[in-house]
DNA sequence: ATGGGTGCAAATCCTTTGCATCTGC
DNA sequence: GCAGATGCAAAGGATTTGCACCCAT
């Protein structure tokens, strides 16, 4: 699957995986380039586009612009609300299969899939409070 | 609270609590220009922007774009994977206490909301694939 | 007269596009 | 030599900012 991939395509889907930030699509430019000095951001945007598309990453809305994630199975997000770090939650947060149903059969909505996002202060953002 | 508001900001509060769609800014301009023909897109921005950070309307965000709505309360959404529609859930999707608590634990996140999104094609969007 | 709110235009930021060039086959 | 991929620069769209002006106090 992925031997089709070219080397740039390669490379920023290697530094998507080694990474558990959420980079946005001038992260993975930088980061990138370091590897393929001559690269261009319009490629990096190519690339993340047609990884998404092909189902190799996630591109993340709404989290103060776009971000991409290699993780690409189903998963939930804690967002700070201070300061806007956007963490992966390591559990599935359990949800009653009724109410979803009910939920996707009252907003006539085909059900695929859905996501639990958690909001609150980070750690850091805690300990800046105390000072 | 909301008579401290001037003409143009109440115009705006006004005309998000009346709709239940979730519009842009640009969507708003154009529609509180109407009454308000002078008021520019600029200060509509510095509107919503002062609105939400008093708490008196929500900014949405990652729903292709920034989307304003004057439902303050904590409630689930609807994403159309197809067309992008936006609805609201008008039910709680019910969730676990304990795994919220837990993920907000491992991920150090002092907890303050939640948001439950769902995602799959629209009723419009399932129509469509018949044809 | 003073300060905040406003319109307008310009600036910024992020993303996409056009196009000529390069690359691997 | 060709098709697709790429870099670069320009274009686009959304949002923000600078600034002069206006209005209510």
């Amino acid at each position: 699957m992925e031997q089709i991939l070219n080397t740039n395509a390669r490379a920023v889907l290697e530094y998507l995986r080694g990474t558990y930030s959420h980079p946005t699509a001038m992260d993975v430019y930088e980061a990138v380039r370091q590897s393929k000095p001559r690269i261009g951001l319009a490629t990096v945007y190519r690339i993340l586009h047609s990884l998404a598309e092909s189902g190799l990453i996630r591109e993340l809305e709404g989290f103060e612009g776009v971000r991409y994630d290699a993780n690409t199975n189903r998963h939930d997000h804690a967002i700070c609300t201070a300061c806007g770090a956007l963490l992966d939650v390591p559990l599935d947060i359990a949800l009653s299969e009724e109410s979803l149903l009910e939920a996707a059969r009252t907003t006539g909505l085909k059900l695929s899939s859905h996501e639990v996002r958690i909001y609150g202060r980070c750690a850091s953002c805690q300990e800046r409070d105390k000072s």
